[in-house]
DNA sequence: ACAAGTGATGTCAGTGACTGACATGAAGCT
DNA sequence: AGCTTCATGTCAGTCACTGACATCACTTGT
């Protein structure tokens, strides 16, 4: 309480965080080491491992908050008393729940997550990630975590498991597209619009 | 030493493949070492890393191969100014103005990857990889390099590149669904019947 | 105040994936 | 037979990651 010493300077996860973009920056992932990190966040190596379950973690915090951004779009659920338990392959959504409304609401309520000033952050950490393959495989799994979470959602609303996980699937799809085309450097729109921009083109590209 | 008749027996990729494969099934990824993956195939772990690039990519070969197998879909190339007119084109999906035309063409061509012969082999395989997420991030990585081929493969043809990459990625996502399916257990339509299912739903899903 | 925790960190000794450098030996060519 | 090629073996090393145990600032019960 008094006087904190060295040992027990709170915060190391977020130091560990700053002290591997940094050098990820400036020596690049496989050109640094964890003992580098850790180093220079003032741990061992061993503290790292602690806070960060391996070496690309560091850039992928608050996952379960990222999700979290997306579910709070969705409309309070509806509460019918039978829950049809089809597997009519009609291809028709049942009434009102047309996963696609769903996913549009969710993706509308996660373009909050990525505000102005957010901008130049996000576009330093794509440069970092799209230089190295193993980011992008750890990126790829955060996405299909999240499509998951996604068709959990639809499905416990009553869509079969197909329809959810293709509605899921092409909003994770569109929110990508999105965000890559938010981080090109000229670009100047703010995150929804993209968004909804390229909503509308899946729709008239898959119309019928 | 007693390593006389291994050394050139040939086929030293294959048999890799198999046992690593049937390794991973019995004893689990992670409780399998690369070293026990080149005794069981009869040679030394160098010689694994000479075939393979790491442990993860013993299950994910013929990438070339496989992204050929979804061009090879691709109706002939429209050339406005050299072609005569007169050529009968009724059935050609008409270049650029619909992506997903040409994608719906890719993606039955692909089907011819997953005869019934195979699909033992493949079951085999799913199984493994979706017991282990480092499988899955390195699968992940592999549909998604196939996205950007077939993006690639529609801006050539004058596909504007939010298009095509997302009727990419649509089409990339109605391959993946569909080969769950068809690996499923009890499952017994082939893959062409499960992927036209699976991509006429997605129609309806975005259609309107 | 003091002993007994508590929790974050350090220390140490591994295992296993992966790499570079170099040696070896079977097969092909002349 | 001699020379070359090339797949493979051998060896030493780096680094990501883990389990087991020690340490120490701080907290809590008495």
């Amino acid at each position: 309480m008094m006087r904190i010493m060295a040992r027990w300077q709170g915060g190391a996860r977020e130091r560990l965080r700053e002290a591997a973009l940094g050098l990820f920056g400036t020596q690049g992932y496989d050109g640094t080491t964890v003992a580098e990190i850790a180093a220079a966040a003032g741990v061992t190596e061993r503290t790292f491992f602690r806070y960060y379950a391996d070496k690309r973690e560091v850039l992928f915090v608050d996952q379960t908050a990222f999700e979290q951004a997306f579910l709070a779009g969705l409309p309070p659920e509806r509460d019918d008393a039978g829950l049809p338990p089809d597997d009519d392959d009609a291809g028709l959504p049942a009434d009102g729940d047309d996963p696609m409304r769903l996913i549009a609401a969710v993706l509308d309520s996660a373009a909050g997550l990525f505000p102005e000033e957010r901008r130049p952050w996000s576009r330093a950490r794509q440069k970092v990630i799209t230089a190295n393959v193993a980011l992008q495989e750890r990126e790829l799994l955060k996405m299909s975590a999240l499509a998951v979470t996604l068709t959990g959602a639809l499905t416990a609303r009553g869509a079969d498991p197909t329809s959810a996980a293709l509605a899921a699937e092409s909003g994770v799809t569109v929110f990508r597209t999105a965000f890559s085309v938010w981080v090109t450097p000229d670009e100047q729109r703010t995150f929804l619009e993209i968004q909804q921009a390229v909503l509308a083109r899946l729709h008239t590209l898959i119309g019928q």
